[in-house]
DNA sequence: CCGCATTTGTTCGTATGTATT
DNA sequence: TAATACATACGAACAAATGCG
């Protein structure tokens, strides 16, 4: 490094990070450089672009936080791959069967089991006394094992005793219920809303930690109608949408928008 | 305004700027910095904390990534506000309707209103051939002056001459269908993922360039069944989440659930 | 309207730490 | 252990936007 470069020449408008991004950005468009693909070394980008290497890093920075790219210390950056779930949201909503449906194999890992006093949220919604226990269970959704979910369920201590040590011994909810005198039971409602994931999040869903997630609380109803179960799932924004479908004659799933992602 | 020294220094493991970024980030947290505020410069930040720069500038590029925070060049920096609005996505859902209950006042705004071939997504949601003539019309849309939505939605023109023209005089979709002879109709599909706003989307919407929108994509129905529009709505993420209520007894909209966000 | 001070944005150089291979 | 590659951090300079006199 003898040749001193004569201190920044002034580039200005349009910045020099926004233009390597904006090149690698397309490269990876263009599929020239493919999902897995490892990208060059932020040394070898600082040669190829004549930029130093606060650039390429701001530059990478923006492209991983896009969910384009992922940085891996000590490996190098490599081309994310995606692709995308649809689950229908309807009355009845099994995960399970809405996987199977679409060709993927679902399965499931245990992360926590344990039993608490409900949360303010969790009482609300499953109309408990403040403090009344609750089973809190969590667990992480996989899709072809790729993770996609992480949930935590609530279930009322007194109408579902030890119902933990079922799930952990791999009993499905259906079962479970069933074997608690539940035949069925709906979904009375859902909210969905997005935001970044958090670190820990990111981690367990193998996303960008930049990226966004789907949030879906939900309850569940018997048959009579009395909340048994409530549930918070984060789902791996990049990887994952919902659908609503309201056929005409309330029949069963059907038809599907085939696009994601918006036409620009 | 102080942060308080802290004093980090050889802290090693957990770093410089993530010490500044959770001391700001409890700080707004706790309220002592509330929404609106300006944070201190970054010079003053250096010394509070006795880093340098590089550490101050990134944990402020993290807050403001994670919308608690904003940066403006030449004012400085500010506490990000937020206020969550709630949409029930029913059989018949009527945004504006849903706005009214909920105490916040709606309005829109004409961006553009243009005949286009439609794309493929259009049209196969809409049925139609390919290249078949659509109007698209863009809007946004804002709850209490706030920019809450940028909508793109697309009607055949051969169902809907000259459309677009009622639409920008401010005639409701609603209205116009009833000229049309479409005296009511329905939601027959929805779709709901997330992913990170574009700038354009972000500089719409007013939120920070790294925070998600929700985008719902929707076909609308008339009685018999036949698709008449087919819309593409970015609502802002930070603003904005769904609901959908399947009250026992197939009634109107009812009951809600209170929290937001996800206990911790 | 101009010029100046303030404040954030970009970019360079350099050094050291940490994870992976 | 050594080499490679990303992460963190300091310092310095200039650009660009804002606000004020």
């Amino acid at each position: 490094m003898t040749l001193k470069p004569e201190h920044a020449q002034l580039q200005s408008r349009s910045g020099q990070w926004q233009l390597v991004e904006e090149r690698i950005s397309r490269d990876i468009a263009s599929g020239a450089l493919a999902p897995g693909d490892r990208l060059p070394t932020e040394a070898e980008i600082m040669e190829q672009f004549g930029v130093g290497r606060h650039s390429v890093r701001r530059a990478i920075a923006e492209l991983a936080s896009a969910g384009k790219v992922r940085a891996e210390q000590g490996r190098g950056t490599f081309v994310e791959e995606h692709s995308v779930i649809t689950y229908n949201i309807a009355r009845r909503t099994r995960f399970r069967r809405n996987l199977l449906e679409q060709g993927r194999v679902p399965s499931g890992q245990p992360v926590t089991e344990v039993e608490i006093a409900a949360p303010p949220t969790v009482a609300a919604a499953l109309g408990l006394k403040d403090e009344e226990k609750v089973y809190m269970i969590v667990r992480r959704g996989f899709a072809d094992d790729v993770p996609i979910s992480i949930g935590h369920s609530y279930h009322p201590v007194e109408r579902f005793p030890n119902m933990h040590l079922r799930r952990r011994a791999g009993e499905s909810v259906t079962d479970i219920y069933a074997a608690f005198g539940i035949p069925d039971y709906l979904r009375r409602s859902t909210t969905i809303l997005t935001r970044r994931a958090t670190a820990e999040e990111a981690r367990l869903l193998a996303q960008s930690p930049q990226q966004p997630v789907l949030v879906v609380q939900k309850t569940d109803v018997d048959l009579k109608g009395r909340p048994i179960a409530y549930s918070e799932t984060v789902w791996a924004g990049e990887r994952v949408q919902f659908t609503i479908e309201n056929d005409p004659d309330e029949a069963g799933p059907k038809a599907k928008i085939g696009e994601r992602r918006h036409h620009e």
